[in-house]
DNA sequence: TTGTACGACTTACAATGTAAGATACCCTGG
DNA sequence: CCAGGGTATCTTACATTGTAAGTCGTACAA
């Protein structure tokens, strides 16, 4: 058992940039991107901190990064991002793409925190929107109103809004809290107590299930296609 | 000169919760969210840094503490958070409200990006929401629609929505840049040559100025207005 | 065999939040 | 007037973070 058998390079795969990164995106999947420390990540990959820097400048290029990551995996979950020349049904095309990618979001939770926190965005997002005015386009839409949608979307053409993660557990409001906010909040209060009932599974807690993101989602679409015909 | 004619106490005014949240939200306004660490803190109110702690138990209270000081400078920017028992205008009385709260936050562009990071609603944004809820129901919405609209609103109802401060710079679009784009994202150059044309103010950036907010929150409003009709 | 370049390692530091305890101040009751 | 106690502030110290600077080992080319 020489020093020289054990070694480094022989037991382990090279680091590269490719797998600090899936690395990083795996660590920040199971242990919160808060999780996501450089010592952390190295041991991980069974090495030394500052051997990741070889690889990448500083801990920002892999947040690029891992949410570049993010975006390939949509494009792979979505098949690729083709678009046709034209396309009457844009508007379900364009729908199932966004909850195509809202299924990859819910698997990287930390991705939507992560992603306003960027300033300049990657090709991978890049090449998303890309594709998100290329199906308005399809549909018809002049690049004016384009442009406008797209601020009107805002985040939840990536499959989100607001918090993906934080989502309310669903308990059923606590009739003491209930009170305590019948005082001082008394228009939420009355919603919360009508709402609940209806809908256990969901409280008011900004959950972001998915019955809240389509329809927010349609009613944006809705509108969109309305300003279209113009309406 | 002695030393206890100079001494603390008498020098400066003595601290308070008050006097430290409204310390840190000028220190944010200021310096940025970054900025605001509690040793510059500290030296902002004249103190030594552990002091900032007998009147808050952490960095975490201070974020809640200064989100909180947010909400209440929109209430009193609209003048009160009191509703009307019904109110036929109700959409204009929402989108009024909204774009009050866009005014404050567009004061503080770090408050978005804290605000999502809170775990628990506070008092004060609690209140908001409440009054949003009050308006709508005085409208004569369900509580059901309403619950859906304040998802479909999302940060939306807060007045911002997207990055408030990383606007573009409104430069017109390298045209090197432009060229590199055209072949990795082609409708997305497209659209840019073509908006930027058009409104040299606001390339694509993910500017967030009032007219793209406007548009947004005015196809959200028709949209709820529609559902609320029975459309 | 020897140099050279690549890739990982060692050491060290500054910035941050904050735990634990010492210390100065003021006010009140004797 | 003075002791005592609580209140507010300070001192010291530490763990954790990202990362700068420089060293060392290894493989392959000449």
């Amino acid at each position: 058992m020489s020093s020289t058998a054990e070694s480094r390079t022989a037991r382990r795969a090279p680091l590269t940039r490719d797998r600090v990164l899936e690395a990083a995106v795996e660590l920040a999947d199971t242990a919160g991107i808060d999780g996501l420390t450089i010592r952390r990540l190295a041991v991980e990959l069974g090495v030394e901190p500052m051997s990741l820097y070889y690889h990448v400048p500083n801990k920002e290029a892999i947040l690029d990064g891992i949410v570049d990551l993010v975006f390939r995996e949509i494009e792979e979950a979505v098949g690729g991002f083709v678009v046709a020349e034209t396309d009457a049904a844009w508007k379900t095309t364009l729908r199932t793409r966004i909850l195509t990618a809202r299924e990859v979001m819910l698997r990287h939770p930390w991705a939507p925190g992560v992603m306003d926190t960027r300033t300049e965005l990657g090709l991978a997002n890049a090449r998303y929107v890309d594709a998100v005015v290329g199906i308005l386009r399809s549909g018809g839409l002049s690049f004016d109103l384009i442009h406008h949608s797209l601020h009107a979307l805002g985040s939840r053409m990536y499959g989100f809004s607001q918090e993906l993660g934080a989502a309310d557990d669903g308990s059923a409001p606590d009739p003491e809290v209930l009170a305590q906010m019948t005082e001082h909040v008394p228009h939420l209060a009355a919603m919360l107590s009508v709402v609940a009932h209806d809908d256990p599974d969901s409280t008011l807690g900004w959950c972001d299930d998915r019955f809240e993101f389509e329809f927010g989602l349609d009613l944006i679409l809705d509108g969109i296609e309305r300003r279209a015909l113009g309406g």
